[in-house]
Parts: C-alpha cells; sequence; structure tokens
DNA sequence: TGTCGACTGTTTGTATATAGTTTTGCATGC
DNA sequence: GCATGCAAAACTATATACAAACAGTCGACA
C-alpha cells in the first residue's frame, strides 16, 4: 500500500486563510497546520515534505516555509535530513518505556503543582476545559478528546506555575496525541468515561490544595494511560497489522 | 553605561571558519557561535542582534542567519519582537524559583536513571569528564568550569537513557551557565573544590547501581548549587550593583 | 512651548534567483 | 540478468531583491 499525498487536507486549511493573511502571519498559519496535520496523523509519520508544493498549496514563497519547518523540526515534529528531504518525525515505538516515565513523572509534579499554587482563575479555565472533555466523549468525538484532553492537562500544568515543566509536559501531550489517534481508532468508549472521573478528582484534589492526593491522583491517571496503551501495542504487536505503516 | 557592541568577538569566530564553509556548514556555524556567545555572556543578555549587521560579520547572505536565530528562538535564547529586531533573551530572575526546581527534580531523576542504566561506555565518558572538570577547578578557570560541569551532568543523564530528561535538563543546565558566569565572577574557588568530592561521589553511587544514594546525592548537589545562587543573588539585590546590568 | 503628524531611514518579512547536491533513470558493459 | 557509470531531473541551501512596518526626527500648528 503506497501512501497517499495529502495535499486536499493541507491545501484546503491553506485556502480558508489565504485571503486575510498579512505580514507576519504567514510563517504562524503554515506552523499551526503543519502542527496540526502533523499530530492528527493527516501527514503520516515518515511522509516527505516538498518545500516548492507547500509554498504552492500555501501561496507563499519557499522562505517562510522553510521558517516554519525549521520550528517544526526544533520541537521534535520534523525530521531535517541535510540536502535531502524533510520529513515527518516517526513515532518512535523503541523508546516508549521512556516516554511513560517521562509523561508519568510529569502528570504527578503537574498535578501536585497546581494544588499549591492554583488560583481562582486557573480553575475556571481548567472547570471550562474539563466540561470540554466530558463533552466530546458523550459526543464519541475521538479527535476532539484527545485535543481537549491535551488542554486540560496544559492548563493544570500551567496553574502550577512553572514554565519548564509545561513546556515538557505540552510537548509529551502533544507527542502522545499521535499515539493516542492510533489507539482510539480500536476500542470502545467505556474507558474514556473513566477518564471522566479521574478528571474531576482531579480538579477536586487542586481546587481542595491537597497536593498528596492530587500527585497519587496524577501517577493513577499516567499509569492508567500506559497500560491502555502497552495493552494495545502488545495485542496489535501480536497480530502484526496496523502498526507496520508507521514503524518503517 | 550603554551597551557596547561585540562585534569584534563575533566577528572573529566567524572569521576562523569562513574560509572554509561547505554548503550545508554555514547554519550550523551561525548557530554555533551565537549559542556559545550567548550562553558565555559575550551577548548581554537584551542586547539586539542584527541580521543584515551578522550577515556581514559570518560572510553569509541574511537567510542562514535567520535560520539560525529562529532555532535559537525555539529555545528559548532569543526573542523576536515582531516586525521589530531579535533580542538575547533576558535572565529571568523572577521566575529563578521555578528554575530551582525544576533544576532539582532533573538532578535527581536523571541521576537515579543513570546509575539504573548506566552501561561502560558511559561511566568512561562520565569519569572523563569528572577528570576535566576537577583539571578546570585546579586552574580556576571559570568558563572551563562551568562548560564542564555541564557536560558532566549532561553524560549521567545520557547514560540514564531518557531522551526527554536529557533534553530538558540539558536545557536548563546552558540556561544556567549565564546564572552561573555571573555568580562565579565574585567568589573563592572553595566551592568548586566541594563539588570536586560531590561529582566523584555521584560517580561512585552510579558505578555501583544504587539508585537511591544516587538520588539523594542528586538532591543535595542541585541544593547546594540553589543554595549559593540565592545567597549571591541576595547579597548582590541587597548591594544593588552589578545585577541591575542584566534586568533591566 | 508642547503636541500631533508626516517624512525618512532602518530593519524585518517575503519573494525570487542562483548554485550545488543527491537521486533516479537509462544505457552500456560484463 | 545484474552491476556500473553517466546524465538529467528534483530539490535544497544560499544569495539577492523588494516591500511593508516601525522608530526617530523634524516641522507645523495650536
Amino acid at each position: 500500500m503506497t501512501s497517499k499525498l495529502p495535499d486536499e487536507d493541507i491545501e484546503s486549511a491553506a485556502a480558508d486563510v489565504s485571503t486575510l493573511k498579512k505580514r507576519g502571519q504567514g510563517v504562524q498559519i503554515v506552523y499551526d497546520s503543519l502542527r496540526q496535520a502533523i499530530l492528527e496523523l493527516t501527514l503520516e509519520p515518515g511522509s516527505p515534505l516538498d518545500e516548492t508544493r507547500l509554498a504552492d498549496q500555501f501561496n507563499l514563497s519557499r522562505t517562510p516555509i522553510r521558517e516554519a519547518m525549521v520550528r517544526l523540526s526544533a520541537e521534535g515534529l520534523l525530521l531535517t535530513l541535510p540536502n535531502r528531504n524533510t520529513i515527518v518525525a516517526p513515532i518512535d515505538f523503541v523508546n516508549l518505556p521512556f516516554y511513560f516515565e517521562a509523561l508519568t513523572l510529569m502528570y504527578r509534579v503537574t498535578t501536585r503543582s497546581a494544588a499549591v499554587h492554583r488560583r481562582p482563575e486557573h480553575l475556571i479555565k481548567i472547570k471550562s476545559l474539563e466540561a470540554s472533555y466530558a463533552a466530546s466523549v458523550a459526543r464519541r468525538d475521538a479527535i476532539a478528546m484527545i485535543a481537549t484532553n491535551r488542554d486540560f492537562h496544559v492548563a493544570i500544568a500551567e496553574a502550577g506555575g512553572n514554565h519548564y515543566f509545561t513546556q515538557l509536559f505540552a510537548r509529551l501531550l502533544d507527542e502522545g496525541r499521535r499515539v493516542l489517534r492510533l489507539y482510539y481508532q480500536s476500542f470502545d468508549d467505556a474507558l474514556p468515561r473513566q477518564y471522566v472521573d479521574e478528571h474531576s478528582d482531579m480538579v477536586a484534589a487542586i481546587e481542595a490544595g491537597d497536593a498528596d492526593t492530587a500527585d497519587a491522583l496524577g501517577a493513577a491517571h499516567a499509569a492508567q494511560i500506559v497500560r491502555q496503551i502497552q495493552t494495545y501495542i502488545a495485542r496489535d504487536t501480536a497480530s502484526g497489522i496496523a502498526l507496520g505503516e508507521v514503524l518503517r
């Protein structure tokens, strides 16, 4: 199965804004579009990006395209092969254990910090995103679920106030969006409901300022996710299908 | 006091390689030069960078200069003001407590992980850098001390094997280089000797595979550094000098 | 004398052109 | 049938050109 070129998807995203782009906005539009396409797997891991083609699709010159690509490379979402082309960073299943380790630590640290440093405006935002997540679970909208779940936890991290943690955590959650996207493609919605409850408990602990409980809930939440993904991968690897497309 | 333009410093660095630069090397050279200049405070925090001038100094066009600057911005070492100029990122003394929090956690996590995952080739590299650090302390070479100390701890993080931790830790240590540079300007060399001993203990714990001891030593090492910098800043803030230049 | 506004110079953001490298396809020889 | 070498195409890295935005200055007017 040869991977088709997802020209139309990106092109449509570009066409929406091609008329009202101003000086200084071009790079941002390209960056946002590509980033979203990568994280939602519209652009498959490993697929090549051609500067000239993207320039045509976005109605820009190659210069802002390159700048957006450099930024995405710096974040690890793209891989630049010198004098060769640039590809979407493959999902690194080999290092998944280290990913889980980092993710778990950040879940704990950010939730704990939020319980200590949260202020009213943080709680408002967190609760709003908690509701958005619950709504997307009710709608069984997998893409919205993944995106709002990410935003929910980033909001908690922001309440913690430590910019270094927030940034690493956001990067981990984004990276995780790609794995989760694979994951959610093949299972019922029983577990997301469980997440809704866990989110609710976390918010309560944060609001109460109970750092230890928040920490424990963060750890449990992380363990939950890790266990599910591991189960999924084990099952999938055993049957030997589907992942081959992405592993390459 | 108006900040002088450190043209010559960067220019000399550029001149060294201007003759033997090849396609694909230009951006890397600019990136490395600027990065080093920023971290060693040759380029003062807050000082502006002019693309055209840098292009002249490096004998390149503005395109590779911009690309290097975009990468440095993504790492937080530069601050881009849209349609205005780009400046060296100021040192954020306000968020220093969060910096210390992150640094301490990473010291603990990386040292612990190293004790678990280290392999012979890691130990060889770590010991080599430990010796380099001791040598630069003996020479009372502050710049080398700071740089090798950074490399020593990054090597430990690499032995831990978790790329996410290594990357955050390296970024924190680099950011710290700028603070330490201020710090080392005004004190005797008694404390670096203490660091040499602490490094030695850490290596021993890592080699023995004693994770808990390694963790504790990492925490103690971090606390040591934090306490010293806090003392320095408190004293300096009290006297009201020197920091004004950088705080702006 | 102070304030507002147009003008000018400087610098960035984007477009286009040029040069150099890698890949790919084909042809030729073994 | 397969390997090897050459040529052309494709694409990237860098250079240059152009246009928009902002900062500072000077002058007009209140």
